[in-house]
DNA sequence: ACCATTCTTGACAAGAATGTCAAAAATAAT
DNA sequence: ATTATTTTTGACATTCTTGTCAAGAATGGT
């Protein structure tokens, strides 16, 4: 490198992210970015190129950041534990006072207008990973006889991505309160049989 | 009245409604509510203030829209088939191809992030009354006894307030399929015991 | 010490959106 | 028909945002 980066990249994407998801991507303005970030707009457009692929690297990074743990949830082989870990990862984030309300995926996704571009796919590609990675869990699961044959394991699947859609959104509607949250991923858990626990 | 209003208030409110909906309030210029409405932007300006106005307009023409066939659901006795028709409600709006995907109070919703807003208070208070009506109707029915007294009445509101919103998710992303919304009404639905039917 | 390369900075032009206003048009009441 | 009142229209100034660029600063290699 001859000429070399003045900032620390991966700050600089925190706090990228941070924006985007507090403000939402449409609010967010180049200038919001560079004023977070310390850096000047000028730099950033150097660097990422533009709004667009500066929120298509944010979302990456969100995901990055608590898929693995989502992921370790489903290595518990009773369901009712592994979904009460899953959506637990969903309320450790909504927990941390340092993150905005509500989740940067499901915001937006939900202002989203034009399914054709990039960052719909981005989206789209996540969703459906999760979907994916529940429904292999629950098929699995089946097999282990640890969930009755009668379930669907796709619809099953759907429900808890969903679930984690809808728990965002009441954290939002909720202006950050977590009982409302709570009360959300207790019931939710009670589709797999009647003794939910949400540790943590 | 002197000089009179040379527009239908009522078809200009469901185009501006249609706008918001589809394109999102932030994303939705003055421009573009005269260019559906074919309302010039000064008529606007001068019949409704502007667009913060215009967007809580809009916001109570949606709720009024559903909210009498969705109350007409709490006059089931049985808690499964009340359910089942209050979610119905949020199906069928979702099955009509003219409404754009989603909720627009959802996604207005996920869009704010200055809670202190005249919008901000009405969208809480929409999800308010929703779930204070639901409470009472599971109050009621544990009363009646159709649901047993270990259920929480409040989370259980809370829990199918979320549902909704997270069907709105999911019909967005998804572009407007069905089937995947459905799963997660079926799913939502065996909560309150296993025989789900969502008739419609 | 010098050079080539890259980043940084501040400024610029272009375009979009907002909110306002005066003049023109339209209408009900007298 | 005239008048008083309200709406409609097109234009305007203002502000915000974007994207680009040339000049300056910084750095690793020679």
């Amino acid at each position: 490198m001859v000429g070399v980066r003045q900032f620390d990249e991966d700050k600089v994407l925190d706090h990228v992210m941070e924006v985007f998801w507090r403000k939402g991507a449409g609010e967010t303005t180049m200038a919001d970015l560079a004023s977070a970030t310390g850096v000047q707009r000028g730099s950033l457009y150097n660097a990422y190129g533009g709004k667009e692929l500066l929120l298509s690297k944010a979302l990456g990074r969100y995901a990055e950041r608590w898929r693995d743990k989502a992921a370790a949830a489903l290595d518990d082989p009773d369901p009712q534990t592994a979904m009460a870990g899953f959506l637990g990862t969903h309320m450790e984030r909504m927990r941390d006072p340092i993150n905005p309300p509500g989740c940067l995926v499901t915001g937006v996704c939900m202002e989203q207008s034009d399914f054709s571009t990039p960052i719909s796919a981005e989206i789209e590609a996540q969703f459906n990973a999760t979907e994916a990675a529940l429904k292999r869990y629950f098929e699995a699961a089946q097999e282990r006889g640890a969930l009755p044959a009668d379930r669907d394991p796709r619809a099953l699947a759907r429900f808890f991505v969903a679930t984690t859609r809808a728990m965002a959104v009441m954290h939002k509607a909720h202006r950050g309160s977590l009982e409302p949250v709570e009360d959300v991923a207790k019931v939710a858990l009670t589709v797999l049989g009647r003794t939910a626990d949400l540790s943590g």
